[in-house]
DNA sequence: GGTTTACCTTGATGTAGATCAAGTTAGATG
DNA sequence: CATCTAACTTGATCTACATCAAGGTAAACC
């Protein structure tokens, strides 16, 4: 299926940084080769160890991308949002993933073949450089990611997931984070015992607030800044 | 200073996987645009927050990259050795660089500026193609630390360090880890006391021997293999 | 090559956060 | 809408690792 909106209009991809700019004929040629797909909460867009040859662009909804330990254990790598992408390792390294990605809620996804995206890149070496750019720029959140994870401790790790997907969550016009509390603590790298107890703590102090099981209020968010940049 | 070894050929990146299969145009071209430049144990090739346009290649030695947080503690992102490459954030993104890369034996380095990177990588699509790869590789090893730090534990993680590096230091051609413990502690965030018990322990089991005070010998690589698995 | 210094080792103590356990609740499901 | 179930909360205990402290030792430097 070819991805188009309600109004006829080419859409899935064309709002993403990398793919701005390209000339009606690419234009054409990227919208040719983009298909969709709906996924429902709980499934998979793909799984670990699967051979793949497409990138995929989120267009709606959200996904979570894990690995598993060899013991099980499970471990979140990353949300995905509207107009993030996926599956570059199995892409580019003609090789094969080494995550699950799972629609955490109603999602579609669109994919672009190999064998198309690397024809539009050969005429279009802008577009290449702007992916290398968007590459670096993701490297450089993993690296800096690593580097939280091994020097602050958990309730600064977590005021810093909060205001990074807050900000991403802005973008998207809502202040419910689509997000169980056990992922959240998947994500940090703690027990979900520990993720309560830290955000009952933030609660107490007035930072943030809760209601019902996914609502988090961010009232002061210069507080949590202060508390994750203090290290 | 352009890059010729003593025998008048071009080299420094000539070796590099990116690099391989150019026109001999292309390689001329390359080969124009390469500066090198010798450090000595301790100097810095950049620093945290300098502006930057080049492409720094590793040719001899090798160096740390480092990040320091805000009240100054350091964390060790990765080793670069000859063949690797750094700098890739402040380059594409035109922005700064967020590590400080530091010579820890002396070492030559070969740069390469944005314009003349750019020219090339315009008219060889392969070459931008391959890039894109190493980095998706990149980013893999990236992710699949995240995992580690977040679910494995001390003796886990000194175990895949070791095999990691010593993988790399065996192409080199020693088992002579060029590395400071205290610098083994900060790539895996653990106490350098913690390097040291865990190292003793390992001597224990008859996995490594330990000799002086960088010298490290794998004796068996598939128990390391074993312990760094086993969860 | 001797001296200096930074690195390393080993032991003792403290603590953040994991784990275990048991009760509560929100939201999914039919 | 009622029921059911997975997610969450809160408390008690346990443990891996950080931190503090005080020698020892290799390597770097003159």
């Amino acid at each position: 299926m070819h991805c188009h909106d309600s109004n006829g209009h080419s859409s899935c991809v064309f709002h993403v940084p990398i793919f701005t700019g390209l000339s009606e004929q690419e234009t054409a040629l990227l919208n040719q080769a983009i298909y969709s797909q709906g996924y429902k909460k709980g499934e998979f867009v793909f799984r670990e160890g699967e051979l793949s040859d497409a990138l995929y662009v989120i267009h709606e909804g959200v996904l979570k991308v894990t690995t598993l330990s060899n013991a099980g254990k499970e471990h979140i790598l990353r949300f995905l949002f509207p107009g993030d992408f996926g599956g570059l390792f199995a892409l580019f390294k003609e090789g094969l993933h080494y995550g699950n990605a799972e629609a955490v809620e109603t999602s579609v996804v669109c994919r672009i073949y190999r064998h198309d995206l690397k024809a539009i890149l050969s005429t279009n070496s802008e577009m290449a450089y702007r992916f290398l750019a968007a590459m670096s720029e993701r490297l450089r959140d993993a690296d800096e990611w690593i580097g939280s994870m091994s020097l602050m401790d958990a309730e600064r790790r977590l005021a810093k997931i909060l205001l990074l997907y807050f900000a991403r969550i802005a973008d998207v016009g809502t202040h419910h984070l689509p997000i169980a509390k056990k992922d959240l603590a998947g994500m940090i790298g703690v027990a979900p015992e520990t993720v309560s107890r830290k955000l009952a703590s933030l609660e107490a102090q007035g930072i943030i607030s809760l209601e019902g099981k996914k609502g988090i209020h961010i009232i002061n968010p210069s507080a949590l800044k202060r508390i994750s940049d203090s290290l």
